[in-house]
DNA sequence: TTCATATATTAGCCTTAGGTAATACTTTTG
DNA sequence: CAAAAGTATTACCTAAGGCTAATATATGAA
C-alpha cells in the first residue's frame, strides 16, 4: 500500500479531520437534523422532547443545543424554546434530506429491522461523493423497477 | 413515529449499545483490522508500524494494544511484537472480509476517490443485516454484469 | 399567591481516543 | 562494551458526549 495516496485512518481520525472542516459532529447532525424534523411541523421544540427523540438525558441536550446556539443555527435562550436559524433550518433540510436518500438505498437493497439504526450510521460519515453515488443508483434503480424485481427473485432462489 | 418501535438513538447512542454487546469499539477494530492485515504476511508487526499504517502517535497504539491484550485477541509484552491469538485473527479476518465487502460494493456503484474512507466509515457501524443485504446485492450484481454496464450508460445519460 | 409539578440548568463524573514531552528499554555500531 | 539510534512506555492533557444528583426556574391549580 503506497503510503501516499492510500492514507489511513482510524475511524476517530476521519471523524477528527471531517470536523475540522464543517465545525459539525455526529452527535450535532443528530440533534440538528432532530430539531429541524420537528420544527417543520411545530415551528419549535422543547428540551424535554429532544430528550425522549433522542433517547439521551435533558442535560445532554440543554449542552448541545447551547453549542448549536453559538454556532448560529439554533436561537435559544435558557427556559425557552429551541427555534432554528436561517442557517440552521438550511443545514437541517440538508441532513434529513441525506438521511431519507440513504434509508431510502438500503431499503430498496433490502435492509429491514435495522434501516433506521444503518440509515443513522451512515448518513454522518458518508462522503459527498459516496452519497452522489447512491443517489444516482438510487434513481437509476427507481427508472429501471424490474432490477430489483429480479433482485427479489435472485434472493429467493437463494433461500433468503 | 411511534416511540416503541422506532427507537431513534443519536449515532453516540448506538455506539455505545454497539460496545456492550462486542466489546470492541470502532477504534479497536480498526486496530484489529490492521494488525490482521499486517500479521498475514510477516507474523507479526511492530508498534511503530501500526503507528506509521493507522496515522497515529505511538502512545495511542501502546494503549489500544495493551487492551487488545486484555481482550485476548493479541498476544503482546512490552517492547515485544505484537501477533494475534487465534481469537484475534478469527475476529481480525472477519474484520478484513467485512471491509473489502462493503470497498467491493461502494466501488461498484462509483465511489472511486473517497473509496476508502466511505468504506472505513462505514464498517464499523453497519448491521449484520445491513451487511448481508449488501453481499446479496453484491452477488446478484456480479451474476448480471449487464446491469452494472447500463448503471454506467445511464450515468453518462446525465452528464456524470 | 402560594405550592406542586413540570421543565431546564449546573456541576461534576466517566470513558474513549486522540495528542505531546519525558523517560525507558533494545539494538546496532564504532 | 559504550554510546548512539531506534523503538516503546509512562504520565499527563484535551475534547466530545454520555451520565446522575442537586438546584433553579416556570407554570398551572387550589
Amino acid at each position: 500500500m503506497d503510503k501516499r495516496d492510500r492514507q489511513f485512518h482510524t475511524y476517530r481520525g476521519y471523524q477528527k479531520i471531517k470536523q475540522e472542516k464543517t465545525r459539525l459532529t455526529p452527535s450535532m447532525e443528530d440533534y440538528l437534523e432532530m430539531i429541524y424534523r420537528h420544527c417543520k411541523g411545530e415551528g419549535h421544540v422543547r428540551i424535554y422532547q429532544l430528550s425522549d427523540l433522542l433517547n439521551v438525558q435533558a442535560p445532554s441536550v440543554t449542552r448541545t443545543v447551547q453549542r448549536l446556539a453559538e454556532l448560529g443555527l439554533v436561537d435559544y435562550e435558557k427556559y425557552g424554546l429551541v427555534k432554528l436559524t436561517q442557517e440552521g433550518e438550511r443545514i437541517g433540510r440538508i441532513l434529513l434530506e441525506r438521511h431519507i436518500l440513504i434509508e431510502s438505498f438500503l431499503s430498496k437493497i433490502g435492509v429491514r429491522d435495522a434501516l433506521l439504526r444503518d440509515t443513522e450510521m451512515i448518513e454522518h460519515n458518508i462522503s459527498v461523493e459516496g452519497l452522489r453515488s447512491i443517489e444516482f443508483f438510487n434513481s437509476y434503480l427507481d427508472d429501471n423497477p424490474h432490477i430489483l424485481k429480479e433482485f427479489e427473485e435472485y434472493k429467493k432462489s437463494r433461500g433468503y
